[in-house]
DNA sequence: TAGTTACGCCTCGGGTG
DNA sequence: ACCCGAGGCGTAA
């Protein structure tokens, strides 16, 4: 059975696809496990526990080794009394994993595969109906939630139009009649709510889920080392899976494949997997690991870990190695970077908790990162012949880059700040080993950040298969034929602003305005035109024939600043907020004054958009109904961009 | 349900001259 | 007028 849905609600509830849909209901107690160090001492507290629960004594494996203790069939809220009542001397473990997600370790399936499939196989046939919707309008403006028109796409287009109750009724019966597994919709999340309560008021059968119920998701601002982030509620349809095509990192990222894989891989259901992030992925693909594996998670870490944190690190340990360039043309560079550094860094060396301590057993982390390294490695194989692979690939990516974040992140079930450190420590050892490599080869050394370092010199095969050779760690080769390291305010090199053509023609570009976020539209697109002209010069002679061409652009833009042509909503900066009220003057606190006065509701970690009506005095106007700008500010930050690229004309 | 650190740029606004 | 710390947010890996 090829299970593309699932739930928990005292039962496990999986929905799956073989010749037509299945839905099946396991009867599937809670439980969690409990160790005591001193059982005596609790005596009471256990003879209570087994009179109101079931619960039974026995020993269970962690990655720390076998512990003696009780089995309790109950859920988080008792788990939490335990520790109280305990005075936090109670360990415990399978308090928070998802009971579906259980269920599946351990009776071996996974979604998104057949039973005999490997989960770690790229190769996957994909048995689901879907349906592809648009609706037309903004759903996040107050005033413009009507629905009038909806494109529609299974196999051939269709397009709905007229009165809002024919075309949402025409809506709900071309679901129940084509009824997809899988509907794939730009701005899901905030239509379906909004969908919801039309279909209730014209009193319209609600098709969107197949059992009649939505999951709730509750939307939140939370926090997370500095930064705020705010991430959309959602109502999930039962038996169906909804991508939100717009908001779905994942599905911007990766695709439908990238989905799908990192269902297999995290145990969880596609409708879940493609509203998280990679971090929540990779740390489920742990979790779904261990239990597999009969491995107890804990609920949380042993006291002796929690002693230090991570802003206690010495300093000299803390985070990867960074060079300072020497700002400035380069040509006939080469780039190379580890593959997946940090995951390979946890294989190769054998790094766990539990291994700290007792190098000689074969980690845990390291054997459950292993097959998913081997895979990346594949498939970044694989996808340079074929492109079907590129979402799988970019998935296994993003998940291999953020594990290493979630060893150091506090509430990581299996990381630890000391395994952090060690990945550090050595990722700083490897890159000045090869630094000093490439300078016994005669190689120059431009620059270098973390797993990655420029240098000037031939032959670089020879430099790349040194690398291997001596780190043990697969490496990719960049070849630019030229790159400028941009230099900061003070004149000396930036470690994060660079760009280059490389020998492919195709320009490298970092760190610099078309790059980021909160650059508006029009400034970005004037960036991105002039490197397209730089693209053109191979070497850093031929610079000055396209100098005029490049001016020009300038020139161009400059000028139609002030025309009546300019579209101002790519005057739009946008940014994310962090907070709502603000203790100083700024950006920031006079966009999210503009946007409350319309009644667009805020949270902290959302990202706006505004246009810059008067700088001096910042006034500002949220970009949808932006009217004027102010043409100094932007001619100013073209000026701005201007000046990072024609840094190579001088 | 929740990845990290290193570090720059821009702005504000209090202190100094 | 200028300096400088702090606030806020962004990029790189």
């Amino acid at each position: 059975m090829w299970i593309f849905d699932t739930y928990y609600k005292g039962c496990v509830e999986l929905w799956g696809r073989e010749r037509g849909i299945t839905k099946d209901s396991v009867a599937y107690p809670q439980s969690f496990y409990m160790h005591l160090p001193d059982p005596p001492a609790h005596r009471e507290m256990i003879e209570a526990l087994e009179s109101r629960f079931r619960a039974e004594e026995c020993s269970f494996k962690t990655i720390f080794g076998t512990f003696q203790g009780h089995r309790i069939y109950a859920g988080r809220k008792v788990a939490e009394k335990i520790e109280i009542q305990t005075r936090h001397q109670v360990e415990l473990y399978n308090v928070d994993v998802r009971q579906d997600q259980r269920y599946l370790a351990e009776h071996n399936l996974f979604p998104c595969g057949d039973g005999d499939d490997s989960r770690f196989s790229p190769d996957f046939a994909v048995p689901l109906t879907s349906l592809k919707l648009q609706l037309c309008g903004d759903p996040s403006l107050p005033g413009d939630i009507s629905i009038r028109r909806i494109e529609i796409q299974n196999g051939r287009k269709r397009r709905l139009e007229g009165a809002e109750r024919v075309v949402l009724c025409d809506l709900l019966d071309l679901i129940k009649s084509h009824d997809p597994d899988l509907i794939m919709c730009p701005h899901a999340d905030t239509w379906i709510p909004i969908i919801l309560r039309k279909a209730k008021r014209y009193s319209l059968e609600c098709t969107i889920s197949r059992s009649g119920f939505f999951k709730p998701m509750a939307s939140r601002s939370y926090w997370s080392y500095g930064k705020v982030s705010h991430k959309e509620g959602a109502l999930i349809p039962e038996g169906r899976i909804l991508i939100d095509t717009a908001r779905s990192f994942v599905y911007a990222e990766s695709g439908l494949k990238g989905i799908l894989m990192a269902s297999r891989l995290s145990g969880l259901s596609p409708n879940l997997t493609a509203r998280f992030t990679p971090g929540t992925l990779i740390c489920s693909y742990e979790v779904f690991e261990a239990l597999r594996r009969g491995i107890a998670v804990p609920f949380r870490k042993r006291d002796a870990e929690g002693h230090r944190n991570i802003s206690e690190l010495r300093a000299c340990d803390k985070g990867g190695m960074i060079f300072q360039p020497e700002p400035g043309v380069y040509e006939a560079v080469h780039q190379i970077d580890f593959t997946s550094l940090y995951p390979s860094i946890i294989v190769k060396y054998n790094l766990s908790p539990e291994t700290i301590q007792d190098p000689e057993q074969k980690g845990f982390l390291s054997t459950v990162l292993t097959p998913l390294l081997n895979l990346r490695i594949e498939t970044k194989r694989r996808k340079k012949i074929n492109p079907d692979y590129a979402g799988i690939d970019s998935i296994l990516k993003w998940m291999l880059v953020t594990c290493f974040g979630y060893t150091g992140y506090r509430n990581a079930k299996f990381g630890q700040i000391q395994v952090y450190e060690r990945i550090t420590g050595i990722s700083r050892e490897l890159l000045m080993q090869i630094k000093e490599l490439a300078e016994g080869m005669n190689f120059q050394v431009l620059h270098g950040i973390v797993d990655c370092l420029w240098v000037i010199g031939e032959p670089i095969a020879g430099f790349k298969e040194a690398v291997e050779k001596e780190t043990g760690i697969l490496t990719e080769v960049d070849s630019y034929d030229w790159i400028v390291f941009l230099p900061m305010a003070d004149g000396f090199g930036a470690y994060n602003r660079y760009f280059g053509r490389l020998s492919t023609g195709k320009m490298k570009i970092r760190g610099v305005m078309a790059r980021k976020g909160d650059t508006p539209e029009y400034v970005r697109k004037m960036q991105q035109e002039l490197f397209e002209i730089m693209a053109g010069a191979r070497s850093q002679e031929e610079m000055s024939r396209i100098e005029p061409q490049a001016r020009e652009v300038r020139r161009r833009y400059v000028e139609e600043l002030a025309g009546a042509d300019v579209d101002i909503r790519e005057m739009a900066i946008h940014r994310r907020v962090s907070r709502l009220s603000y203790s100083r003057r700024c950006a920031e606190a006079f966009a999210v004054a503009a946007h409350q006065k319309q009644g667009i509701s805020l949270a902290p970690g959302m990202e706006i958009g505004y246009v810059v009506k008067d700088a001096k005095r910042w006034e500002v106007e949220p970009e949808r109904t932006a009217s004027e700008f102010d043409i100094d500010y932007y001619r100013k930050l073209l000026e701005k961009a201007w000046e990072e690229v024609a840094y190579v004309l001088m």
